[in-house]
DNA sequence: GCCGCAACTGACCGCCAGTCAGTCACTGAC
DNA sequence: GTCAGTGACTGACTGGCGGTCAGTTGCGGC
């Protein structure tokens, strides 16, 4: 059948466009402020179409997140080979999520929203399965790149590098949230600071607690 | 006027009722789960009168969220009180301020929307000026006791107290965030992990990045 | 007894995610 | 050639919820 074939091929294709006009009016309105018959509009058809290939919003909005992780998962393994050691590794890691997240900050948006909505929001969709897979990846990352850091001896070994890698990766959440909204935070947390320097501090702290020197 | 004194009394009395009403909805059914109806039934008012009282939603939830740090910062000071040094104070201030959030994690829940909603949560009112003065009370805990531990020596003194609080802080909010979900964040993140360590790990890897020890 | 004023009410509005009965265009069978 | 079947698409509609405002109520002062 080729029919069958050439209606599979539109399908994934219309998917694509929609996804696209969704990516666009993310970058433009941020999550919150994207609304499904502006999608449609941009996408050139009616909001009924957009839940024959998405099942809700969430699932288009994860859809899209899998998208940005897609692009920038390759440029941080690249950032993290370049470094000498798993220890400059760990620094390349996060260095280069942070400038990748600051580049294009919708994917962490959404996620916060994830993290943060609690049963709120719908995980249940197929789009969300793939979502979670690429979180999986980027924690995956986190780990090997421990492991390479015990590995070479840069690392200290007297830590589970899975649960060190959660610790890594969830404190630097906070970091990044707070450093996306830099200026608006300066001014509306009521003590005058320069947030600027929040990430190479961040990046010391965990060089300190990470490395090998010190431990017996 | 002594009608003018009562009738100020009644105004704020019932002001508290109101708070007591959406307090006990937002821990039953969360922030997001809030009504604006159900907070006026449960206060037996009509909605519109909530609105005499708070400018919006945000206003009265920033409200409630100031109440439940009022209660809770004595407790935390207690917690550094007690502690030894500045770095073990540190170490008792992140410690108490996860248990409190854990027993009631609703400002916690609150202040996280309001860091990542970005524009979309008005914070101009007056209600949202008192809660940004918690927080900044919250924030000078943390750089008091960072002070502490570098004048009586447990605390490294080559970094400005404040930005280090900042880091110290931000940090944390992604360790309470994933730490309040970790059931559920256990089930949905694609990695077989055990978070109840995520932060005595995370402690750890703070007090290593803190202490005087391995400073030249 | 009546006026003024503040508190209060609840029907109503606008916004937006999600639905579904109906239309349209194409395809394959005869 | 035509006609029934099928999948894609449509857009008016629904329901939920934050927020509004014209109207009501009742207390205090005169």
């Amino acid at each position: 059948m080729a029919v069958a074939a050439r209606r599979e091929r539109e399908r994934t294709a219309r998917r694509e466009a929609i996804l696209d006009a969704a990516q666009e009016l993310i970058a433009s309105e941020g999550y919150y402020g994207v609304r499904m018959d502006a999608v449609a509009d941009a996408a050139e058809l009616s909001k009924g179409t957009l839940y024959l290939y998405f099942e809700n919003k969430d699932a288009l909005c994860a859809a899209v997140a899998t998208r940005l992780i897609d692009e920038f998962i390759p440029r941080i393994e690249g950032a993290i080979n370049e470094a000498q050691s798993g220890l400059d590794g760990v620094r390349a890691l996060l260095q280069a999520y942070y400038d990748q997240t600051v580049e294009n900050p919708h994917h962490f948006r959404f996620a916060l929203a994830w993290l943060s909505a609690g049963e709120r929001m719908d995980d249940s969709t197929e789009a969300f399965q793939t979502y979670r897979g690429r979180v999986g990846n980027m924690l995956s990352l986190v780990v090997a790149t421990l492991q390479r850091g015990q590995a070479d001896g840069s690392i200290r070994v007297d830590v589970d590098a899975l649960p060190q890698a959660m610790q890594l990766w969830t404190s630097f959440l906070g970091i990044v949230l707070v450093g996306l909204n830099r200026e608006a935070m300066e001014q509306r947390i009521p003590v005058p600071v320069d947030l600027t320097q929040l990430v190479p501090l961040h990046l010391d702290a965990m060089r300190r607690a990470l490395s090998s020197e010190g431990t017996a």
